[in-house]
DNA sequence: TTATTCGGAAATTAAAAACA
DNA sequence: GTTTTTAATTTCCGAATAAT
């Protein structure tokens, strides 16, 4: 490694080239550049306390007891519960791939990597496996919506279960699994995020008095988390709060207009 | 082909924390 | 007091792009 000027003249600094120190240096003689170093070097090393580490590990630490409580409070959804061969990683897939390519732009929620994170963890985190499953079903109800075939880029296969790849009983399914716990007293953005696409679904459905129930559903949640207080926004990290946020103006303007929500809807659907 | 730009890795530096 | 850890800042490598 070569060794480093002392330091680097304005130009050469402003270039991000090697300085040879020299006066004028190389690269401002070959540019015909007066050489200057008139600007001052910031002061280097930490600002303020140094705590930042500590805290975060404190808040970190704080987040896994309270995820340990939740568990304690939700009993984790028996394997049994779940439905073999329903939520299949194809199907998964495939609704991400289709959702996040055609309608995440006009829907952005929720983030792609929550929903890969989940994937692991389906068995044993009920609210994540409820989520996944009204996201996959939302996606499939949607008309014209061919999952599988879309994923492997042909025509869609049967599958060994009857009903996988019914957005139906997808929807069924995390309906059920949902009733194993209580999510109404304990609602996080994943609980309103699911209750927004068990409206999704219904609406698709044209089944639209269950479908405004599960809205006012999704905004009584989002209210009882304060969503549209602003301060519950700065104690999250930047990519959470963006879709807090999203969802919170989702859901917003979805509640007042629910005539235009309609047409809106289906702009979302249809790419 | 040569010159220029600039993202970001590596090096440098200094403040805070840990230690003796 | 000295040493270690951490974070702010600078330097400049090298890939991408523009100019010739």
């Amino acid at each position: 490694m070569s060794t480093s000027a002392k330091r680097a003249c304005d130009a050469c600094h402003r270039r991000k080239v090697k300085c040879d120190g020299g006066l004028p240096c190389r690269n401002c003689s070959q540019a015909s550049l007066g050489c200057t170093f008139n600007t001052v070097p910031q002061k280097k090393g930490p600002k303020g306390s140094r705590a930042k580490v500590i805290s975060e590990l404190r808040e970190a630490q704080r987040q896994t007891q309270l995820a340990l409580k939740l568990n304690e409070r939700w009993p984790i959804p028996p394997s049994q519960v779940l439905t073999p061969g329903l939520l299949t990683p194809e199907i998964v897939k495939g609704c991400m791939d289709f959702f996040f390519k055609h309608m995440y732009p006009n829907m952005p929620i929720p983030r792609r990597e929550y929903l890969e994170q989940s994937l692991g963890s389906l068995e044993t985190d009920g609210e994540a496996y409820c989520l996944v499953a009204a996201f996959c079903a939302f996606t499939i109800i949607q008309p014209g919506v061919n999952v599988l075939g879309e994923a492997a880029g042909k025509a869609a296969e049967p599958s060994a279960y009857p009903a996988a790849g019914s957005g139906a009983a997808l929807l069924e399914e995390a309906l059920r699994v949902r009733r194993t716990f209580d999510y109404i007293d304990n609602p996080s953005q994943v609980t309103v995020t699911t209750s927004f696409f068990v409206f999704g679904c219904y609406f698709g459905l044209e089944k639209h008095n269950i479908a405004w129930f599960y809205l006012r559903e999704a905004t009584t949640l989002a209210q009882i988390l304060g969503m549209e207080d602003e301060n519950t926004y700065a104690a999250i990290d930047a990519g959470e709060s963006l879709v807090r946020r999203r969802l919170f103006w989702l859901l917003f303007v979805t509640e007042r207009s629910e005539a235009l929500a309609s047409p809106w809807l289906h702009l979302a659907i249809y790419r």
